[in-house]
DNA sequence: CCGTATTATGGTAACGATACCACAGAAACA
DNA sequence: TGTTTCTGTGGTATCGTTACCATAATACGG
């Protein structure tokens, strides 16, 4: 019943037009009316200093006629390079993230790669998954956030073969190249700071992910060698917001903690802190010292201003990117563990 | 001199290794090995009820001995469907995008859908090349953050044939389907809520993006009708920051802004200006009163607590997500206009 | 037990681009 | 002028998958 239809299928074929012809101009539709070969069109787009200018000249009027625009998918397929570098984040809720993400696109905006995007949610887990979707794509580079990663999700990017950068932390070992800094001196260094500016009853309220926990650990047992002291603690969720730090720095006051420094593990926890405080009618810093961490935009513009452990998102999200792109091309990467290091930015609030 | 290699080359052929191979596992390995044919083992994979049970045991151990996974570029170019969804942002460095996106991506994890991120940087320019660019890729679907895009861009997107999202603004004529909010209703009902409150000496301090400038062009028509007031107007940057709300406010208050009440176009800003009111002494809302936009993690929870329009960012996210996976799926969208709507919340600011 | 509907599988030809090699003609050199 | 290098271009096969059609095998109803 359907021989009609079969009929009109074997004429199209014969008017050159398939059965799964999609309509959309291709590169041999360019280079049919530019009179070349299709592979001249390739190079006149990818390489142009390897065609003659009339040849050019023909070939870039035909685009415009046609309208044409190039298929990369194809392009990935039969170069193995899709022009693609997957980037893989906790959460992109979390602004230091954000923009993190937001220096390394923009970094990458003019190198003809464009940004894959994946949340892990703080879930080992998820990121094995998002891990081996996203490797199906076959990105060019992938980048992740931390250092801590599944077996397999080892044994996947190394099978990739493609650069992978890891950051937010270092490691002696990484994957590939790692960029960040060192929660472990953070930790140390936070403690070290209240030491000396003579704060003896100290607190922490810190997020539960792993870099916070590390941060917290390594606090906890720097005051505990140096000043004998011990630390009350609130952890919170692995997402941390406003409300949290009000709730965090609550249950320290809650349960005995007087006056003193706290130390919270994000701006954002901070924030809630200082309100949580000031709601109280705490003295800042005279009753309560708060330092956080992240230096965010409004960081420096509460009210007592917010003294903080800064990093350089912008560095991190571009330094990312130009290892990324070097790797890719071929360059020599000299450093395989860059440390952007961090600094206390002191303020009122201590 | 290459014959050798020539030779060599046509060896490999004979042998069954081409010059171009890969070395990765494909699709045909696994079909060997699992002896079937290269579309049984996509069925398999795309369909496995359509495949009986046994070859579907021999397949996935064949698979899993191979350590194949499938690639999709490959399977976007054979089957015109990418399973890649583009986002456009003006930049992921304002959270509220992030947010949007974050929430667009959980609902589309478990759909087998990933996102390309691009940022315009709020350019009208950077957004049309963008377009193109991401067009290339074959998008099943496409994400527009506003409603205002290029003549190119539009003929693009209208071109490419896919299903057009466009959020954070309302029009009468989307290019597919618009969901958001109207920003002249804000600026109208702010402008109201405002004079019902008797606030009767009223400021803006405004980002310059074009939705931003919609609000307070409504905002100042309205007050200039109803209440023939004249509104004490600063305008910032299209990327808003804490220091930019405090400078803006600081600004109006240097002009002989005296006591009442402001409309910050964001919650950042309006944060800063509520930093910079009360590094002056200014009591709030008794001398000051700050209205936001946004409805910010932090907005309920400074001090005091910030009244601000909220929209629902979750939603506007998931059901973009939902729109464009229905009209991927031909699924028939009935609304292609969808109100999420705002409100106002009145705390302690006003 | 036969004809029909359904299920499971395969062969072949795309999808739209680039890699690889070959080669003609121009330019450079002896 | 003859030889060699360089430049520009094309033919063909391929990248790894799925669409389309065909067909064998099985189930089903009377």
């Amino acid at each position: 019943m359907n021989y009609t239809e079969n009929s009109n299928d074997a004429k199209r074929r014969e008017l050159g037009s398939s059965t799964r012809a999609t309509g959309s101009v291709t590169l041999n539709d360019v280079a049919k009316l530019a009179d070349v070969s299709p592979i001249t069109v390739s190079r006149a787009i990818n390489q142009p200093n390897k065609v003659a200018p009339k040849t050019l000249e023909r070939i870039s009027q035909a685009i415009s006629r046609t309208g044409y625009f190039p298929n990369q998918l194809a392009s990935g397929l039969a170069s193995r390079r899709s022009h693609l570098i997957a980037a893989i984040v906790p959460t992109m809720a979390n602004s230091v993230h954000a923009e993190t993400i937001s220096f390394f696109c923009d970094r990458l905006r003019d190198s003809g790669y464009q940004v894959l995007l994946g949340e892990t949610g703080y879930s080992e887990d998820q990121e094995e998954s998002l891990i081996a979707t996203v490797l199906s794509r076959r990105p060019d580079g992938i980048l992740l956030t931390g250092t801590s990663h599944s077996k397999t999700s080892r044994r996947l990017l190394i099978g990739a073969d493609i650069p992978v950068v890891e950051t937010w932390d270092l490691t002696p070992t990484p994957i590939d190249v790692v960029i960040g800094f060192s929660h472990q001196h953070i930790g140390q260094a936070v403690a070290e700071y209240l030491l000396n500016k003579g704060y003896r009853h100290i607190g922490i309220v810190s997020a539960s992910d792993n870099r916070a926990k590390i941060r917290a650990r390594v606090f906890i047992e720097t005051l505990a060698r140096h000043g004998n002291i011990e630390v009350a603690v609130s952890f919170v969720s692995e997402l941390t917001n406003f409300r949290l730090g009000r709730e965090g720095l609550a249950h320290l006051l809650d349960n005995g903690f007087g006056e003193g420094a706290v130390f919270c593990s994000s701006d954002t926890l901070a924030q809630g802190a200082l309100a949580e405080a000031q709601a109280r009618g705490l003295l800042i810093p005279d009753q309560l010292a708060i330092i956080g961490l992240g230096d965010q935009p409004y960081a420096a513009h509460t009210y007592p201003a917010l003294t903080t452990v800064r990093f350089d998102r912008e560095i991190m999200g571009r330094r990312a990117a130009e290892a990324l792109l070097a790797r890719i091309n071929g360059e020599p990467v000299t450093e395989n563990c860059i440390d952007i290091g961090f600094s206390i930015l002191e303020r009122e609030t201590t």
